[in-house]
DNA sequence: GGATGAACATTTTGTTCATTC
DNA sequence: GAATGAACAAAATGTTCATCC
C-alpha cells in the first residue's frame, strides 16, 4: 500500500474511507454495497453519505495492492442468483494494515489539531 | 456570500481559507501575499502550506460578493514603486461575516466530530 | 525579487450509464 | 430491485506562465 502522503490540507476522502473499509473487513468479510450501507449508517448523523463508486474504487485498489482478495459468492438465502463479491484479508494484509493505521492516526490527529486550532483562534 | 453548503465529507479548503482570511482582514487590512505568509506561518506546525492562487482566488471572490473592497497602494517604505492591493471590509461585511462564521462553526464542529468518531472507533 | 493575476494541468470526487441476476 | 463496475462529468486544487515595478 502506498504510504499515505499529503503535505496539504485535510485528509482526502479516499484515505479516510480506505481506513474505515480496512477496519471493517478486518472485523468481518463483506461485499461492496453492504460495506457502503454500514458506513452510511455510521456517518449519517454527521451528514456524510459516501457514494458507491468511491467504495468500489477503493476495494479494487486494495485488491490490486494485494491487501484484499475477492471471492465471488451467491447471496445467502436468496432465491435469485444474485452474485456478490466478498472481500477477505490476504496474508500480507495484517502487516500492511498496522502500518496504514499508524500513519493514519498521525494524519487524523494532525487534521483534528488544525480544525481545533481554527475553532480556538476564531471563536475564542 | 453564498451560504456554505456541503452535504459531504470534510469541509473544503476554500471555505476554510475564506474563514481565516475574513478573520484576518477583520483584524487588520492586508494584501495578498502578506495574508498568505501569515497563514503559512500559522499552519506551518500542521504541515499545511496553502498556495498563492487559492488566496487570490478567494480575495477576488469576496470582492465580487461585496464583502471586501480593493485599494491599490504603494508598498510602504519601498524605494521602488511596488504596487499592492490592500483589502478592506465593506459596509455589508460585518453582517455577512457574522453569518458565515456561524455557519462555519457548525461545519467545523461537524468535521471535528467525524474525525474524533473515527479515532475513537478505530483506535479505541 | 516581490506582488498580482491568469492560464493551464491534474487530482479528486460525484453522477450517470451498462450489465447481470 | 440489488449488485458491480465502467465511463463520464464536474469540482477542487495545484503548478506554471505573464506582467509589472
Amino acid at each position: 500500500m502506498d504510504g499515505y502522503q499529503n503535505r496539504g490540507f485535510l485528509l482526502k476522502q479516499k484515505a479516510f474511507l480506505k481506513l474505515h473499509i480496512l477496519h471493517k473487513v478486518e472485523k468481518k468479510n463483506g461485499y461492496g454495497l453492504q460495506i457502503l450501507d454500514e458506513l452510511r449508517k455510521e456517518f449519517k448523523q454527521f451528514g456524510y453519505s459516501p457514494n458507491h463508486s468511491d467504495i468500489y474504487r477503493i476495494l479494487q485498489e486494495l485488491t490490486k495492492e494485494g491487501i484484499l482478495r475477492r471471492e465471488k459468492r451467491l447471496m445467502d438465502g436468496n432465491a435469485e442468483f444474485q452474485e456478490i463479491v466478498v472481500y477477505h484479508l490476504t496474508e500480507k494484509a495484517p502487516e500492511a494494515i498496522v502500518l496504514y493505521k499508524k500513519q493514519m492516526k498521525v494524519e487524523l490527529d494532525r487534521c483534528i489539531s488544525l480544525l481545533n486550532k481554527t475553532v480556538h483562534d476564531i471563536y475564542g
